[in-house]
This record gives C-alpha cells, structure tokens and sequence, in this order.
DNA sequence: ATCCGTGCAAAACCTTTGCAATGGA
DNA sequence: TCCATTGCAAAGGTTTTGCACGGAT
C-alpha cells in the first residue's frame, strides 16, 4: 500500500468533479482546477484522475466517443448529452425498470445499464 | 454536392460492416478488409468509415472506452456487453419509450436514446 | 482526359512516462 | 529529512492530413 499525500492539486481536483454539473472532459477539469490553481499541469490531471477512479472516488464515463469524468457516491443516474451545445448533464430519474437479476429477452441476464439521451438542453430550446 | 465514386475499397468495406455480427473496432475493419483487399491502408479505413457515417450509412457505438462501428439500417436497438466474456450482442426490443420530441423532467428534449445493458449472456449464464 | 480516391509518410492529437525539482508528513 | 508528487518535455499511440500516383467516370 502506498502512502497517499494531500495536496493542493489534488483537493482541487477532486472539488472540480464533485462541484460540477455533470461529466467533465479532461480538457475541462484543467482549466476549471487552473482557475482555482493556476499552473496546474495536464499531467497531474490525468495521474489524479486515474487515482480518483482507482480509489472509487470517480469514474469515466465515455459519451460520443470522448471519455469523461464524474463523482461517484451520486446514486443511480444517468445522462443527458445536448446536440447542440455539446455539455453532458446529470439526470436524477431513470426510464428503465431493469433491476439486477431481470432476464432480458433472448436470456440475457442484466446486472446494470447505461443510458444516454440526445436532445436539446433547456437552454438551447429557449436560444431556439 | 460531391461526386462519389464507387471503388474497391469502399465497397469491401462497407461489405465488412455489413456482415459483421456486431459493433466493429477500427483495426478489425481494417484486418477483414485486407482479407479481401490486400494493401487497404488504415488511412483509407478512417477516410471511409467517416464517409459512411456522414451519408449515414454507418455511425459509431462508443463501447467502454473504444469506438466501434456498425452498418446503419438494422433498425432500432441497443447492446448487450458481456461482463464474463466481454462480446456485445444487439437487442432487438427496446426497454424505453421515449418518442422524439418527449420532454423529459428538467426541461430536456428528447431527440434519441442510447441503452447498453450489461450482465451474463445466456452462454455465461449456461457456463455458470 | 478529368479529377476523385488511395497509399504512404508526416503531422496533429491525446495520453502516458522519465526526470529533476518541490513540498507534505 | 525522506520520498511522493509535480511540471516540463519527450515518448507512445491513434487519428488526420498533404501529396503525387492510380483508377473511375
């Protein structure tokens, strides 16, 4: 077991993902943790990044091809992807009833799901 | 509008996306293609899968990280991937109703939906 | 005879890794 | 003090692009 230290980028770091919106993009999670710390290096995001999931503490989410991060310990959710501004957000309920154990038609036996909608974000359906 | 014209290589790959039993990586496009049409070069591969994918003939299936390709016109349906075995296999029935255009709560609006579902596949499953 | 499509190699990206310097415990 | 962590830059891997040749119309 290694000894894990504390430091100011990673605190930031992991603040960045808890505080935001939804699913972030390493590209993101840099300049929202730079606005905080300037001077923060990509490196350390992406090593920090890997020790959050690691420990449990985030997880990759991959969405049109682009791998993005969030908490975990935010409960069963899944996600929203808008077509036009490209910004992933978090949806609280779900529109399947698939509990683990549920036999799929053709026997498949499911234990989670993902599921993704595409659409327009309130915002962009008000900016037409 | 382009002109397109109909060539060797187009056609074997697009004939590969076809007849496969899933979701194809961009190498194992490239590989089955060479089968058929040796010295396919992997640039042509990129070139025609994003060809096929804007005359949406093809898109792409983001699967735990990797990018994947599949023909279009097979209907609507999701995936199943296998926790065991790690194949992915297509769903025919759909455990959503979502129409296009369904407002969901918070104001999102609902263009399309994607559901990967994940577990044991009835041979897993058999395999104990 | 056009000029689009191809293969090759270089370029552009994204992510990881090596290393000396920094800073937490 | 020790050594994990950091920033930088170089290395790796994947996808895209530039270019001259070959092939479809």
């Amino acid at each position: 077991m290694t000894a894990q230290r504390s430091t100011r980028q990673r605190d930031v770091i992991a603040r960045v993902l808890e505080g935001a919106e939804g699913p972030l993009a390493v590209g993101d999670v840099l300049e929202r943790a730079q606005a905080t710390a300037p001077g923060v290096g990509i490196a350390t995001v992406y090593r920090t990044l890997k020790l959050l999931c690691d420990q449990g503490r985030a997880h990759p989410v991959t969405l049109d091809g682009d791998t993005l991060y969030e908490a975990s310990g935010k409960g069963h959710h899944h996600h929203f992807s808008c077509t036009r501004c490209g910004r992933v957000f978090t949806l609280h309920s779900c529109p399947v009833a698939l509990p683990s154990g549920t036999v799929y038609p053709g026997g498949f036996v499911v234990e989670t799901h993902e599921v993704t909608l595409y659409g327009r974000c309130p915002e962009c359906v008000a900016a037409g």
